[in-house]
DNA sequence: ACGTCTCTCTACCAACTGGTAGAGAGACGT
DNA sequence: ACGTCTCTCTACCAGTTGGTAGAGAGACGT
């Protein structure tokens, strides 16, 4: 369900979800998303009968993504807890680079109406039940810190949305965006998670 | 400089605060706020002459008890660093309890102009610079994991602002907010940045 | 040559946006 | 009793918002 970026429709979606995920859904409008496709107002209107169903519609994309990539990246990483978190790190760094506003779309949900919000939560619950349901088994045995797994599932997940998509707290310590800090930090943040998730503590 | 709710002044900047940092500054309108406070538009036009004014001064007001909180708290713990990231953990807990939406406006901060954005992180510069030097020094000390002491404080703030910014985190595992699971929240958390943080790993 | 379907356009609209102008009500010192 | 200052109000404005109505241009099967 990946967004193709040639027809219109594809290239809507795109430009929405690249506004909606840096400035914020409610303070785009439509005329905006237009100008940057290159169409007029209507034409969105077309594709898309009402604001609300386009919202719908790229955060419909934006969870599949994210979906399919973790999934992805679960599935090829070996049967080890660690190695896991690394392999999802990866993968979802690797969707951050090449759609940045993704990570920033994840958390306009929690802005949405909750009734539409909670449907786009259930294609991502199987997910994080799954998670959680891991960790906790790996730490009985042994191989992860012991804690509260449903918590350290959200810590974890709060620490890479909130570094990818915080910039302030990056430009603060003089941080800036380019191919080497990028990998840098993401070698950072897995010995990060590595450290928290570790049973020796 | 923390806002006196009697004064009209003072509850219009609360209750600025607390709809911008939850629904974020574009999407909140001056009549919103007004009535909000129960007053009408042109009273809060009043006070601040301008939108971008209500926003710099909700901003100001806002940085400044953040600014202030974890400088106390830095103050109170004794001087090794688990405990003083335990202290200003625990500090910016409460500050959060107590005003929900401050986390949100911090992270706000990015989605304003530049220019205006780089002269509230001005205030909290000094905080960061010194937690940075800090860290580092304790990482010659072996007392912290050895990592890139920039990029440490930054995955440090951004899990607790991303752990209590970001509600659908919480709520994709089940987590509801009330005081038990707070204070349960505050200890896992506690427990992942020391993990994250000590030296043995 | 014709109708039909897909797509984008121009021209509007009511509601709401941030902001201006200025009146009026009360408290207070003289 | 008077003026002055502080504060909130009603009335209004131009620009922008999401959305409607409907025309027209091109591709395509017949």
């Amino acid at each position: 369900m990946a967004v193709v970026a040639t027809s219109t429709r594809g290239r809507i979606l795109a430009a929405a979800t690249e506004l909606f995920g840096t400035r914020g859904v409610d303070a785009v409008s439509l005329d905006e998303i237009a100008a940057a496709v290159g169409v007029r107002k209507q034409t969105v209107l077309y594709w898309f009968a009402t604001k609300d169903e386009l919202v719908d519609a790229v955060f419909a994309d934006a969870v599949a993504q994210m979906g399919a990539v973790i999934e992805a990246a679960v599935r090829a990483a070996p049967d080890e807890p660690l190695a896991r978190v690394d392999s999802v790190v990866r993968a979802v760094f690797r969707a951050a680079v090449r759609t940045p506003p993704l990570l920033g779309l994840m958390r306009e949900l929690s802005r949405l109406p909750e009734a539409r919000a909670a449907r786009l939560r259930e294609r991502l619950v199987p997910l994080v039940d799954r998670a959680v349901a891991y960790l906790g088994a790996e730490m009985d045995a042994g191989r992860v810190r012991r804690s509260d797994p449903r918590l350290l599932a959200s810590l974890a997940a709060a620490t890479v949305t909130g570094i990818a998509t915080d910039p302030e707290a990056l430009r603060a310590v003089g941080w800036h965006a380019n191919l080497v800090e990028l990998r840098h930090l993401r070698t950072e943040l897995r010995a990060f998670l590595r450290a928290a998730l570790s049973p020796h503590a």
